[in-house]
DNA sequence: TAACTTATTGACCGGATGGTTAGGCCCGTG
DNA sequence: CACGGGCCTAACCATCCGGTCAATAAGTTA
């Protein structure tokens, strides 16, 4: 529990008071990430802080100026990993493996997430603060992958690949709707549901059909 | 603002002094109610509750015990619309038609209670407060939503009405799904979206192929 | 070692918050 | 009319919170 772990993610030349405030710093980071992740901002103190990091309060406001600067740092270092780039492999797989690879890597992403996107929509729903520094970037993604399911599917209904009846901003809107429900499902029973695989299925049934290829791997990877 | 609305829902033999009473808590109740609903419990405090029904901060400790039983009130206060029973106009119709009819309650009912829903699921989500107080109620209604769903499917599977690809139990999981994102696609987007219709039909696609019948009315009523 | 910058702390402050209390007002009842 | 209880309030209290500050330890440099 109050095992001192040394981080040592910084900089390679750095004098040692230099290193140590940057580990003092992590572990503020770190100590603040778990409470106001699992508490929320006004019901976290400064106080509470200090002692989960094994610091002086006033050591906080010397790293971070005020407490939603802190904040703010918690945001951004929980938004890291959101930062993906969902067209990488494009090239040389069909649309519809395309299509199911991007449904795989969003429900990936949330099992791999749940936390802090759990965190990330209570914050957004209720708008208490800082919406503005979430809103942007996760919009930012979203809109990316909408497009993106957009065109694959607008290129996929071209070669007669997936169903026609409705257009392709309207089924993608529908499939992004589908991943979503799924995601509050997933972040509201945190048992390791097996059936994203049925969910998977079920997707692909309706936007194929028949056109049940192979695709790529397995679904669930640890 | 400062309109001062006789509720008046009190019982008929009552005091002056009683309805007068029972007026004030009324009063409190509604401010808490929107308060707790725009800012949550711990950015709200009881002065502001107290300016905001023009009562003395004293009276709403003399109607509710502490700031929590305030707060219970409020949740149940908020929870009553949500006291619906799905399964009514059963007899008649067929299963395709009831199940149209039931999600098109479904989104009915998230569209005009958008409010309390955002406050709903952020509270469920960040476990802050009086999660037991509210899953127990949810968790019932979604239930009893989904049984009837499951049981409506499998009838109409039998009857090869619906799609027969996978096991009710499965659809109906799907199905709610669905739902559940364009939930969040309400509480997201409050723009007043008239594509809840193109949803629909496109859910009724999903569920039924062919078998597009007339149904019941107009999906969205005012 | 002396001067100087960087990290870190305990003690402190003004303000806000949840909650209390002593006392007034109002009204039905003797 | 007095009086007693339900309704309501101004003033108060203890506590906690975000934030500041002077002091100090820990290098670093000259």
């Amino acid at each position: 529990m109050a095992a001192v772990s040394k981080v040592n993610t910084a900089e390679q030349g750095a004098s040692p008071a230099e290193l140590r405030a940057l580990d003092s710093r992590d572990e503020i980071l770190k100590a603040a990430i778990e409470l106001f992740a699992n508490r929320g901002f006004h019901e976290t103190s400064m106080a509470e802080v200090a002692r989960a990091a094994n610091v002086s309060k006033a050591l906080i406001f010397w790293h971070f100026k005020t407490k939603e600067d802190l904040f703010m740092a918690v945001l951004s270092r929980l938004l890291e990993p959101y930062a993906i780039d969902f067209a990488e492999e494009a090239g040389a797989l069909d649309e519809v493996a395309q299509l199911t690879r991007l449904i795989e890597l969003y429900l990936m992403f949330v099992r791999d997430n749940a936390g802090s996107i759990r965190f990330f929509v209570a914050q957004l729903l209720r708008g208490e603060l800082a919406s503005d520094a979430l809103t942007g970037p996760v919009m930012q993604l979203y809109e990316g992958y909408r497009a993106l399911l957009v065109d694959l599917i607008g290129r996929a209904q071209a070669r007669d690949l997936c169903l026609k009846d409705f257009p392709a901003a309207a089924v993608a809107r529908m499939l992004l709707s589908m991943l979503n429900g799924i995601l509050i499902g997933m972040l509201f029973a945190e048992d390791e549901s097996a059936d994203v695989a049925s969910a998977i299925a079920m997707i692909r049934q309706w936007l194929f059909g028949a056109h049940a290829g192979a695709a790529t791997d397995g679904p669930a990877a640890s």
